[in-house]
DNA sequence: ATTATCTATAGATCTATAGATAATGC
DNA sequence: ATTATCTATAGATCTATAGATAATGC
């Protein structure tokens, strides 16, 4: 038999997120299959079927865990799309704004996308809305290179050397322990790191991020994804 | 009950290494625990339990698609560093060769990587072998920040992205049709990527690129990959 | 009265074993 | 005689439901 969970005492304080946190992290480290339902309450501390008072399947705590992560992405492209400045800017402020999403977020989302759980038919509208953001993507980068502005260079494969990137941080920063850096330094080597590979003329660079930073008041990433802030829990208008 | 496969007529003619071919699709669609046995039997065209006539157990079937990846990384990475050169051309060759190696794989060997087995106990040995090419990478870097060839960047932020990027394209070209391209053109784009953002001077990068060709001849990875080359079983040296 | 937890358990998997049957190689 | 498959099934899990019990808010 299992372990007993500690008496409880207080007030109950957050179950449910302490379920989203938990299974974010388990996902990551077993994939979504490997980490059972009684994994998932151990890590909290309660017991396997108190888990569905919150949530009513499994299923159900991924989904909302691809609608947190997601959500907030297409928000930022669909914002960047409207938006004028040269390419070089733009992609800058994607990359970099991506990125600080991704390190400051208390939530491990990599096993969102490590577990191939995206390809299951079940999950398509999720799959819709995380393509949407790609085909922005490689459309700023084509704007960069028929300007000139950017070397010569397939925009897919750009596409998916960012989308990598942005993955892997994920991964290597899965779950960052809430109130520790923003990760300004690893958002600032990422977005560097792409338009030093893209631009033409690499000296640009200074100036590429000193423009990003100046339009990145307005339009920085809505930062939803706080320890404990409402719980919105409408699917982004994007996929339904 | 499932439907009955189509009856058995000539030789068994490979049963093995379709086993490894559609177990690494599968885990790569589905991750390690969401593909089961029966689903890979089914891909293959037998019963569930005649899996375990050709591999001892499900593991089995992950740690030899393991030891098919890792061996040649391996073995490329420790030949590299015993090589003299720039930092410039040995990253390039083995990115190169690595990039090669992936996209010209029978095998979609995204699952080890995504599903998260690596960091699970049992697999300590691989994740070890794992780590030793990326701090081999990491080492090479250094050098070329050391001597000025490279833009002043941290070493270990550069192998996180490189592994982010050949982890992306393996994920992308995940079990090319056998006998399709060479897969030089992906190849030698991620190796152009990586250099570009690299290098102080991005125009030595033609220079870097050609000099990396004339060393490839004779240390270019070997290709353990082959549809049904002979079949070493045997786990890589440094692991064990 | 409502909310959050618990115990007990049903029903559906999933991996692996046992032993029978067919095909292949001497 | 050996190799590869099959059917049948044991035993371990895994998700989810039912219904009891405790804590909290009025």
């Amino acid at each position: 038999m299992d372990p007993l969970p500690p008496p409880r005492t207080g007030p109950p304080a957050g179950t449910r997120e302490r379920i989203l946190r938990e299974s974010s992290r388990l996902f990551a480290e077993k994939g979504y299959h490997g980490a059972s339902t009684r994994d998932i309450a151990a890590a909290v501390g309660i017991r396997q079927p108190s888990l569905f008072h919150h949530f009513p399947s499994k299923r159900a705590i991924l989904e909302k865990l691809f609608e947190i992560d997601l959500a907030a992405s297409l928000a930022l492209t669909s914002e960047l799309a409207d938006q004028p400045g040269s390419a070089a800017v733009r992609l800058y402020r994607y990359v970099h704004a991506e990125a600080q999403a991704i390190v400051s977020s208390p939530y491990d989302l990599t096993g969102l996308y490590r577990t191939g759980v995206l390809s299951d038919p079940e999950f398509a509208h999720w799959r819709e809305a995380y393509d949407a953001t790609l085909s922005s993507i490689a459309g700023i980068v084509a704007q960069g290179v028929r300007q000139g502005e950017f070397v010569d260079i397939d925009p897919m494969f750009v596409t998916d050397s960012v989308d990598g990137l942005l993955l892997h941080l994920l991964r290597l920063s899965g779950g960052s322990p809430p109130g520790r850096s923003t990760g300004e330094t690893e958002a600032r080597r990422t977005a560097d790191f792409v338009l030093r590979a893209l631009l033409r003329d690499p000296a640009d660079l200074d100036d590429v991020r000193a423009e990003a930073r100046r339009w990145a008041g307005p339009a920085r990433r809505r930062d939803v994804r706080g320890p404990d802030g409402p719980d919105t829990t409408e699917p982004p208008a994007a996929s339904r």
